[in-house]
RNA sequence: GGGCCGGUAGCUCAGUUUGGUAGAGCGCUGGCUUCGCAAGCCAGAGGCCGCGGGUUCAAAUCCCGCCCGGUCCA
C-alpha cells in the first residue's frame, strides 16, 4: 500500500528500509539507516532528554489535550478501566476500546468527532517486563486523537493524521524533526486491521497511528475485496477508523531523561519506598546503562533475564552477583509503584478482587505487590501505598477520593487474606517436607511444587524459603510458570450449543412487533392481529405479552382462549408458542389476555430488584454492581460484587433501606435514550444488567434512587411493590453474593410459612416461640449426654460379657478357644472380645438379638480372622472380613450359630 | 465458567491410597511434685468425621448430589 502521505511529499520525506529489521521506513535525515525502534536503535534520551522542557504527567496530558482541542478535536473524558459497555475483554486497553463495538459500528454516536482523550489503560501481556525494562507498564494513559468516517460522511485521513503527530511533536514540544522516523507496521488485533505508522524518536516508540479500514472476512466474503494482513484474510469496512496512540508516560519520560519511565511519572511512590528499604543511591550510570540495554530486552522467563544481567555486568564492568543486588530492589520498587497505580484504577472503577474475571487480575497484583514488598523486606500495609497514589492523583482523578475508603479496605480484607493462604500453606509445606525426610528423599519434585502453586496459591519462591529453612532443596525451572500454562492446557473447555428456537431468515420480512407491554405495563387485555405462524409460533403485529429477557420470565395467558405457552424475542420480532397453532389463521384479529397475577409478581420482584440495588449501593459502597438477576412469581434473586460476606446488621439497614423506600412509594420513570445521550446523562452505572444492545436503550429511573438501562416491566410507584423480605444470602463466588428475596404477594407467603413453621416448633417442644433457641440448646446438650451414657453402659455390658465368656474357654490342642452366643451389639461383642484376647487364644461370638458376628485371633496362631468369620457366615449367611486379628460382620440365619461355631471348631482342629 | 486442594476434638492436623477398634500435638479439667510460679509427671473430659443420598454384613474412608472454605486458569 502507498503510504506516502501530502506532509511527507510536500516536505521531502524519503523512504528507506531498515538495515536491521528490513521495515520500510520515512525520515527527513537522507542518511539514516535504521528505523529508530528497538533493538534497531538503542534509547539516545537517557541522562539527556529529547524534549527540551520538563513535563509532569499533568503538564504532558494538558498540552497533547489542548493541542488537538486547537485543531478542532472534542475532549473527551476518560472511561472506567472496566468496560461495563462491552463484554468481550476484561479491562480497557486502549482508547479505541471506548468506543469499540457500538460507535465503530454507527449504533451509537461518538462523543464528539473528531475526538481526543487521554485514557488509562491496563495490559497484563508485559507484566514480566514491568519494572525491568524501564518501559513497560500494566497501566499507562493512552493519550489519542481518533476521527471517525462514517460512509459519506469523512472526518479526516492519513495526511491529516501523520501531519497532527508532527506538528505536535516538533511544533507543541519541540523534537527535533530530522529525528523522528514513521515506521511503516501494518496493525491487526480485535477483528480489525489497517495499515499503521510507529512513530520513533531517539530509540523510543512514541505513537502509532492506525487506519482501520478492514474487518475480518466472512466465510462468504467476496474474493475481489479480500486483503490479507500478517496471514489473515480482511475485507474493507463501511467506517474508517483513525486510531492513533500517544504514550503519555514515555513522553514524559524523554522530557525528563531519567533511567527509567518510573522515575519519571511515579516518584511519588519510588522515593519514599526507596528511603523506607533503605536503599543507597546507586551510579546512576549503573542504572542508565541498564535501562538503555534492558529497553532492547523482552523478558518472557527467568532465562531471559539472566542473559540482560550479564550484558549489563560486562558493560559496566561487575559481577552479575553485584549487579544483581544493586538492581534488583530498584525493579521491585518499580513493579511495586506501577501494580498499585494500577490496582487503584481498577478497584476505583469498581473491579472487585475475586477468583474470576478482571477480579482475579486485581488479586494478582495485589499479591505480587506483596511478594515484592516482603523481598524488599518492608512491612508497609499495602493500603498505605495505595494512599500515595490516591493522594498524588485525586486532583485529575476526584473519583479516587470518592472511592478511597472502600478501596483502602478492599485492599486490607485482600491483604489478611493472602497472609492467611500463607500461614495455611507454609504449614503445608512444613508437613510436606517432614513426610519427605521420613521417605528418605532431599528434594520437592516439581509435580508437588506446581500443586502447591495452583492447588494452594504458593508460589515457588515461597515454598523454596521454607522447604530450605527445613534443609530440603528445591530446584525452580527457569520457565516454571510456562510449565504450569501447559499443565493447564490440559483440560479442554466444551462449547454450550445454543439451541435454536426458529429459522430466523423465516422472520427476516416481518415487522417490528409493536411493544404494548411498554406503552401500558398495566394493560392485562389487547387485540391484534395474526400476521404469521411459523410451526408452533404465532406472531402478531403487536402484543402485550412480554417476552423473556433480562431476568424476567416471559408472560403467559391466552390468545382466543388458547394457551400461550411460551413468548421469546428474535431480534424485534416477538414470538408466541401456543398449545394449538392450528387454530389460527394468518391475518385474523385475535383478543390476547395475559396472567395477571404472574405478571404483576414478576413486576413486584423486578422493580423489587432496582430498589433493591439502590439500598445495597448505599449501605455497601459504590463498588456494588449488579452481576446478574432471576426473578420468579415466588422469590428474585440479585448477584451483587461485593468483597466480604454482607453481615447481619448490613443486612437488617438493607432491607430496612429498601422498605423505606417502599413506604415513601417514590415514582418510577422510563424513557427512550439515544446510547451515547444516555451515557453522558447517567454514565456507565446503566449498565447493571450488563451489555445493552441497540441504538436506543430504555433507561429505568427509581426517582432520586437508581438509574439503570432496563427492558423489563415496571410498576409505576414502587409503594405497589408491597414488602420486600430477604430471605438468605449466599456467596456464589469470590467477590460475588447473591441476595435471596421476595417481594409483595411471595414475601407475605413466605412470612406466613416461616412463622407456621415457628409455631409448629414451639408445640413440639411446649414452649413459646420466643423459648425456642434455649430449648433446642438444652434438648440437644441432653441428647449428647444421653449418647454417652448409652455408650458407657454399653463398656459395661462388655465387661460382665468378659465375665461371663472367661468361664467358656475350651481347649482345641494348643488353642484356646470361646465361642459362644450372646446378647448385645457389634460394638459391645467387639469391646469384650479384645478385651480376652490372648496370643494363643480364639475368640467366636454371634449376637442372637442383633445378628453381629466378631471374631478375634491371637497373635501367635496361624489363623486369620478375616478367613474365619467366612466359615461362620458361609453356614449361617450374612457376610464379614476384617484384618488378621479382628473381623466383624452379620449373619442372616440366628437358628444357624451354633451349628457355625460347631463348623468354626472342627476347621481350627 | 472450568480445573485442582480441603472440611475429623476448642485450635493445628494424622487417619481416606487398600472400607473393619476414631487418633496425635497444643489447649482445657483434676491430681502429684513445689513455699509459690514456670515446668515436669499421671489421670480425665472433649467427636452428628460438613450435609443428604447410594453401595456394603460394615463407610471418616468408595460412588453420586449439595453446602462451606481455599486456590489456579480463561
Amino acid at each position: 500500500m502507498d503510504m506516502s502521505t501530502r506532509m511527507f511529499k510536500e516536505e521531502g520525506w524519503v523512504r528507506k528500509t531498515c538495515k536491521v529489521c528490513g521495515k520500510p521506513f520515512w525520515t527527513l535525515d537522507p542518511d539514516r539507516e535504521t528505523c529508530g525502534d528497538p533493538p534497531c536503535d538503542e534509547y539516545q534520551f537517557i541522562g539527556k532528554p529529547g524534549i527540551p522542557k520538563k513535563y509532569t504527567l499533568e503538564e504532558m496530558r494538558e498540552k497533547f489535550l489542548s493541542f488537538f482541542e486547537r485543531h478542532n478535536h472534542g475532549r473527551v473524558k476518560r472511561y472506567p478501566v472496566l468496560p461495563r459497555w462491552r463484554d468481550d475483554v476484561l479491562l480497557v486497553g486502549a482508547s479505541i476500546m471506548d468506543f469499540q463495538p457500538w460507535v465503530i459500528t454507527g449504533e451509537a454516536d461518538p462523543p464528539a468527532n473528531p475526538l481526543t482523550i487521554s485514557q488509562p489503560s491496563i495490559r497484563f501481556t508485559d507484566i514480566d517486563n514491568v519494572g525491568i525494562t524501564g518501559r513497560h507498564f500494566t497501566i499507562f494513559e493512552m493519550m489519542a486523537h481518533h476521527a471517525f468516517n462514517y460512509p459519506g460522511k469523512p472526518i479526516y485521513w492519513m495526511d491529516e493524521t501523520v501531519k497532527y503527530a508532527y506538528e505536535f511533536f516538533t511544533k507543541d514540544l519541540g523534537m527535533k524533526g530530522e529525528e523522528i522516523t514513521f515506521k511503516e507496521n501494518p496493525w491487526a488485533g480485535g477483528g480489525n486491521a489497517g495499515p499503521a505508522f510507529e512513530v520513533l524518536y531517539k530509540g523510543l516508540e512514541v505513537a502509532t497511528l492506525v487506519f482501520m479500514q478492514y474487518k475480518k472476512a466472512p466465510e462468504n466474503a467476496d474474493p475481489s475485496q479480500i486483503v490479507e494482513i500478517k496471514g489473515d484474510k480482511y475485507i474493507p469496512m463501511d467506517t474508517k477508523v483513525v486510531d492513533t496512540g500517544y504514550g503519555l508516560e514515555r513522553l514524559v519520560w524523554m522530557s525528563q531523561g531519567t533511567p527509567t519511565a518510573y522515575d519519571a511519572v511515579l516518584g511519588y511512590v519510588v522515593e519514599p519506598l526507596k528511603k523506607m528499604a533503605g536503599i543507597d543511591n546507586i551510579d546512576e550510570r549503573i542504572l542508565m546503562e541498564n535501562s538503555r540495554l534492558a529497553g532492547m530486552f523482552d523478558i518472557e522467563d527467568m532465562g531471559d533475564l539472566k542473559i540482560l544481567r550479564r550484558e549489563v555486568a560486562k558493560r559496566v564492568d561487575i559481577s552479575m552477583e553485584e549487579l544483581e543486588s544493586l538492581v534488583r530492589p530498584y525493579e521491585l520498587i518499580y513493579a511495586i509503584a506501577d501494580h498499585t497505580k494500577a490496582l487503584t484504577f481498577m478497584l476505583a472503577d469498581g473491579v472487585v478482587p475475586s477468583n474470576v474475571k478482571a477480579g482475579y487480575l486485581a488479586r494478582l497484583l495485589i499479591r505480587k505487590s506483596i511478594r515484592h514488598l516482603r523481598e524488599l523486606g518492608l512491612e508497609v500495609p499495602l493500603a498505605e501505598i495505595v494512599a500515595m497514589h490516591i493522594k498524588a492523583l485525586h486532583k485529575t482523578f476526584p473519583e479516587f477520593k470518592e472511592m478511597e475508603d472502600v478501596v483502602l479496605d478492599m485492599i486490607n480484607v485482600e491483604e489478611k487474606r493472602y497472609f492467611e493462604t500463607l500461614k495455611r500453606g507454609t504449614n503445608l509445606v512444613r508437613r510436606n517436607v517432614e513426610k519427605l525426610k521420613k521417605e528418605g528423599k532431599s528434594e520437592i519434585p516439581l509435580e508437588q511444587l506446581i500443586l502447591f502453586y495452583e492447588s494452594h496459591g504458593l508460589t515457588p519462591e515461597i515454598v523454596k524459603e521454607v522447604a530450605e529453612k527445613e534443609g530440603v532443596k528445591v530446584h525452580v525451572p527457569d520457565n516454571f510458570y510456562t510449565l504450569v500454562a501447559k499443565e493447564a492446557e490440559k483440560s479442554l473447555e466444551e462449547a454450550e450449543k445454543e439451541e435454536k428456537l426458529i429459522d430466523f431468515e423465516l422472520l427476516k420480512d416481518l415487522p417490528d412487533t409493536r411493544t404494548l407491554y411498554y406503552e401500558d405495563p398495566f394493560m392485562k387485555e389487547f387485540n391484534a392481529k395474526v400476521l404469521k405462524i411459523i410451526d408452533d409460533w404465532l406472531i402478531l403485529d403487536q402484543t402485550a405479552f412480554y417476552p423473556e429477557g433480562g431476568g424476567q420470565p416471559c408472560d403467559l395467558g391466552e390468545i382466543e382462549g388458547v394457551k400461550v405457552l411460551d413468548v421469546q424475542k428474535v431480534g424485534k420480532v416477538i414470538i408466541h408458542k401456543v398449545e394449538n397453532p392450528e387454530k389460527f389463521k394468518e391475518g385474523q384479529e385475535v383478543h390476547g389476555k395475559i396472567d395477571w397475577n404472574r405478571r404483576i409478581q414478576h413486576m413486584r420482584h423486578h422493580t423489587g430488584t432496582h430498589v433493591l440495588m439502590g439500598a445495597l449501593v448505599r449501605v455497601l459502597g459504590k463498588h456494588v454492581w449488579q452481576a446478574g438477576s432471576q426473578l420468579t412469581t415466588e422469590w428474585a434473586r440479585l448477584d451483587v460484587s461485593h468483597y466480604k460476606r454482607i453481615s447481619e446488621e448490613e443486612l437488617r439497614k438493607i432491607e430496612h433501606l429498601a422498605n423505606q423506600i417502599v413506604m415513601e412509594n417514590r415514582n418510577v420513570k422510563w424513557e427512550w435514550l439515544p446510547r451515547t445521550e444516555a451515557e453522558q446523562k447517567y454514565g456507565f452505572r446503566l449498565y447493571q444488567g450488563g451489555v445493552v444492545p441497540g441504538k436506543v436503550i430504555r433507561v429505568l429511573k427509581i426517582e432520586d434512587w437508581d438509574v439503570q438501562a432496563c427492558g423489563g416491566t415496571h410498576l409505576s410507584n414502587t409503594g405497589l411493590i408491597g414488602p420486600i423480605k430477604i430471605l438468605r444470602t449466599e456467596r456464589i463466588q469470590d467477590g460475588v453474593e447473591r441476595i435471596i428475596f421476595a417481594c409483595g404477594e411471595a414475601a407475605i407467603k413466605w412470612m406466613q410459612e416461616s412463622e407456621a413453621i415457628l409455631k409448629k416448633t414451639s408445640e413440639v417442644f411446649r414452649v413459646p416461640p420466643e423459648k425456642l433457641p434455649e430449648t433446642a440448646q438444652k434438648f440437644f446438650e441432653e441428647w449428647k449426654k444421653a449418647r454417652k451414657e448409652v455408650e458407657n453402659l454399653k463398656k459395661e455390658l462388655a465387661k460382665l460379657l468378659v465375665y461371663e465368656l472367661e468361664s467358656k474357654v475350651e481347649r482345641i490342642g494348643n488353642i484356646e478357644f470361646i465361642g459362644d452366643v450372646v446378647e448385645g451389639d457389634l460394638d459391645h461383642l467387639r469391646e469384650a472380645a479384645l478385651k480376652l484376647k490372648k496370643p494363643n487364644r480364639i475368640i467366636a461370638v454371634i449376637s442372637e438379638d442383633t445378628n453381629a458376628v466378631v471374631v478375634v485371633v491371637g497373635d501367635e496362631l496361624p489363623f486369620k480372622a478375616g478367613e474365619l468369620i467366612r466359615i461362620i457366615t458361609s453356614i449361617a449367611g450374612g457376610g464379614g472380613g476384617g484384618k488378621k486379628d479382628l473381623a466383624q460382620g452379620k449373619i442372616k440365619n440366628i437358628l444357624k450359630a451354633k451349628e457355625a461355631l460347631e463348623e468354626l471348631k472342627k476347621k481350627i482342629a
